[in-house]
DNA sequence: CTAATGTCTCTAGCAACTAGAGGTTCAAGA
DNA sequence: TCTTGAACCTCTAGTTGCTAGAGACATTAG
């Protein structure tokens, strides 16, 4: 029997997180031990590696819930399975695509940032000036899961 | 002068959106009608159009208010803006060298689907496979701005 | 036995909005 | 001029997927 850090350990996943699975019901309640510590055994360490690689290709949790109700009736067809990850494929094309997009936007704005004042600085006028944006106007009907945000960036 | 919905209209952003950035202090408190109505000039417009092409662009709020305040003080060096623009640059790479190996992986996963019963679904176990993943173990310590979370895939 | 570490619950916070309640103001048509 | 209906107001709470902290209890190594 694993405790709650050496599940998270085995898993590669934190422990807040675990509790966090728990409690939004993706993780079964488990065992406690005499001093209410949670006791897992390996059928959960499966079902937490499932649940983390999923994530890692970028599946959103509702996604892997539905995963996960359907691997617990193994006699289904597997088309809904499929049909999750086309959605799924389809989505990471998107986001590349407009990734790539914006790279390049990126990349003119730095070129022609000749390091001179802010007055002319290239950067801030490429990103005022909207015509020359290669994207539409459309934000939110843009691409499906069109979300392409940047944490950690500059504070 | 244009009221909110005029100005959202104008600059493609939704009329909360506007209060929200109001209230987090990226835009001016605007002038009132004699109802209280929010009234913007295009000086306005223009710093709200600047933030949603930024933000299409990935850059995240705390740099986009930067940019702002470098560009509130056109004397100074644009070295900042460029230093921040490319460090938007180096994220945005990052996340598609990430998701090109998400999409490698998931495009396999519905190859081999063949669309059996999930005892035998290659995309179910593909998940569960944590060996053959090509990423590593590192999530938290992944890459520069790794969170590629798509929203809406499935409900 | 004690000290350090791990665990417990609970609450609050993060980004960047979005949605809703319940009320007020404005512009246009009859 | 009145009236309707859309747009606006403030405020609170919800979203996703966690993360951080407080203050208390459990377990384990020395």
């Amino acid at each position: 029997m694993l405790t709650i850090g050496k599940l998270g350990e085995a898993a590669g996943v934190k422990v807040p997180t675990i509790r966090y699975y728990e409690q939004i019901g993706i993780l079964p309640e488990p065992e406690r031990s005499a001093g209410n510590q949670r006791l897992y055994g390996t059928r959960t360490l499966d079902r937490l590696a499932f649940i983390r690689h999923a994530r890692d290709l970028g599946f959103p949790l509702e996604a892997i819930r539905d995963l996960l109700s359907l691997s617990d009736r193994p006699d289904q067809s597997c088309a809904e399975a499929d049909v999750i990850a086309k959605e799924q494929l389809g989505a990471v094309r998107a986001r590349i695509t407009r990734l790539t997009a914006l790279k390049g936007e990126l990349e003119r704005m730095i070129v022609q940032c000749a390091q001179g004042t802010i007055a002319n600085c290239r950067v801030i006028e490429a990103l005022s000036d909207h015509a020359s944006c290669t994207q539409g106007h459309q934000r939110a009907a843009s691409m499906a899961g069109g979300d392409d945000n940047i944490q950690e960036v500059a504070s």
